[in-house]
DNA sequence: TAGCAAATGACCCAAAAGGGTTATTGACAG
DNA sequence: CTGTCAATAACCCTTTTGGGTCATTTGCTA
C-alpha cells in the first residue's frame, strides 16, 4: 500500500463507511436466508449477522454494532419484544424494525411503546422491507399501510365523545382533586369557600354520573376532560 | 349514440369510474395552481375543485363528491382543522390529507384526533403528495417521515417509568376504587374484610406517595398501572 | 430453617367526603 | 326585562376515609 492509495481503495473505504449495517433476528430459517440474500445483494447494505433468537441480543449488538435491526416477534425462548426492550435501553440510537405476521393491536402498541422504530408485516413484499431499512436508517418510521392506519386510528377519539358539559370552574376543581387536594386546600387555592368547592364537586358528580372522587377522576382522565 | 357504444366510449366510462376524485383547500394561489397542474397531469387523478378556504366545505364536498381531499391548515377565516371536523362528521369515508408547513405537535395531533388520514409537510416534494393521495385512496395513512416519527414517539413511554411495586391485590383494589366502589363494596366484591381493603389502600398510598383516592387513581392511570 | 413479602384482619379516632335543601349575585340570551 | 346558568355560600347529618399501631398466616427464598 505505502503512500499510494488507489482510487479503488478510497472508493471501497468510502463505501464501507456509508454502508448500512444490519442484523437480523428471525427463527424461520427459510425466511432469514431469503432476507440475508436480499440484504447482501442490496447496494449500501451490509449484513452483520442472522440470529434465531434474542437470548444474547445485547452481546450480539455490542459486537456487531448494527445501524438497523430487523426483528421478528414470535421467537422461541425470548420474544422480539424483550429484545427491543433490552437493545433500546442500551443502544437507543439503533433503529429496530419489527418484521412480523402479527397485525393485531396487542403486539403493535406494545412494540411501539417499547421503542420500535418501524413495523412491517411479513405479508408485505421483501422489497418493502429493504425500503423500510433505508427509511429507518434515515430517521423515518416505516410502517405497513395497514399498520400506519391502525396507529392513526388510535388517535381518533370517538366523535360521539360524551359531552359532560362541565364548566371551567368544575374542571379546575376536578384537576386539583386529581392532584390530591382536599376540599379545604382547593378552597384556599381558588380563594372560595369550602362549601362552594363542595358545590362544584357535587355538580360534577351529577354530570359525570359518578358518586365519589376516585371514580370522577378516572372518568375525567379517560374521557379527556383532564389531561393525562 | 343509440344502441352502439363504441369501445372508446366504454373505455372512457371505465376510466372515469376508476378515477380518484380530488378536492384541494389551499389559500396560497401559487401553490394551489401548482398542485392543480400536477394532479390534472397525473393519470387516474381527477381534480374536482380548488378552494381558498373551508367556509363552505360541506357544500363543496356534497357537490364534488371527492375521494381524497388535500387540506391546508392555515387558511383565512376558517382553519383546515375545522374543515376536517365538519367533513369527517358527515363523510367519514372521504380521505383527508393534511398538507401544511406545521411540523409541531399541536396541529399534528389535533388533526389526527379529528380524523385526518394523512399528514404531509409542504417541504416534501410534490411527488410525495401525489403518492400520498394514492396511498390514502387505498386506505393507507401517508405521513412525512418526520411526522411518522413524531407519531411513533408519542407512544414511547419514558423508559425510566417509575416502578411502584404494587402487588396484584393492590392493583385489583385500586381498579375497583377507580370504578367508584367504596371500601365496603370492595370488601364484598373481593370477599375480604373492610379492614383488609383499607390495609391494601394504605399500602398503595405509601407506594405511590399520595394521600387520597383521587390522587392515587390519577397517578395509577397516568402511570399505566391501571388501564385508561 | 430463618426470614421476608404478601395477604389477611382488628381497633382507635379525627378529619374528610357526600347527599339533601335553600339562597344570592352577575352575566348573557331571547 | 325576564328566565336560565354559572359561581358563590351556608347548614344538617351520616358515612367514608385515612393515619397510626399491632398481629397472624402462607408461601417462597436465601
Amino acid at each position: 500500500m505505502g503512500y499510494f492509495l488507489s482510487a479503488n481503495y478510497l472508493r471501497n473505504l468510502y463505501q464501507k463507511e456509508s454502508m448500512i449495517r444490519i442484523s437480523i433476528y428471525e427463527d424461520n430459517t427459510r425466511l432469514s436466508q431469503l432476507l440475508s440474500l436480499m440484504i447482501e445483494n442490496t447496494e449500501g447494505f451490509e449484513l452483520m449477522a442472522c440470529h434465531e433468537n434474542c437470548l444474547e441480543a445485547l452481546q450480539n449488538t455490542r459486537t456487531e454494532r448494527p445501524d438497523v435491526i430487523v426483528m421478528d416477534i414470535d421467537m422461541p425462548q425470548r420474544s422480539g419484544i424483550d429484545g427491543v426492550i433490552e437493545i433500546k435501553s442500551h443502544f437507543p440510537h439503533i433503529k429496530i424494525i419489527m418484521h412480523t405476521v402479527f397485525d393485531g393491536n396487542e403486539h403493535l402498541f406494545d412494540c411501539l411503546s417499547k421503542g420500535a422504530d418501524g413495523y412491517i408485516l411479513k405479508k408485505d413484499s421483501s422489497t418493502r422491507l429493504i425500503q423500510a431499512i433505508k427509511e429507518a436508517n434515515e430517521g423515518g418510521a416505516p410502517m405497513s399501510p395497514f399498520i400506519a392506519n391502525k396507529v392513526l386510528q388510535s388517535f381518533r377519539k370517538p366523535l360521539i365523545q360524551e359531552d359532560f358539559n362541565l364548566t371551567e370552574r368544575e374542571i379546575e376543581v376536578l384537576n386539583l382533586l386529581a392532584k390530591g387536594f382536599s376540599y379545604r386546600m382547593i378552597s384556599i387555592e381558588l380563594n372560595i369557600s369550602v362549601e362552594t368547592v363542595r358545590r362544584h364537586i357535587k355538580n360534577t358528580y351529577q354530570k359525570l354520573h359518578v358518586q365519589c372522587g376516585p371514580e370522577a377522576v378516572a372518568k375525567a382522565i379517560r374521557g379527556g376532560i383532564i389531561q393525562s
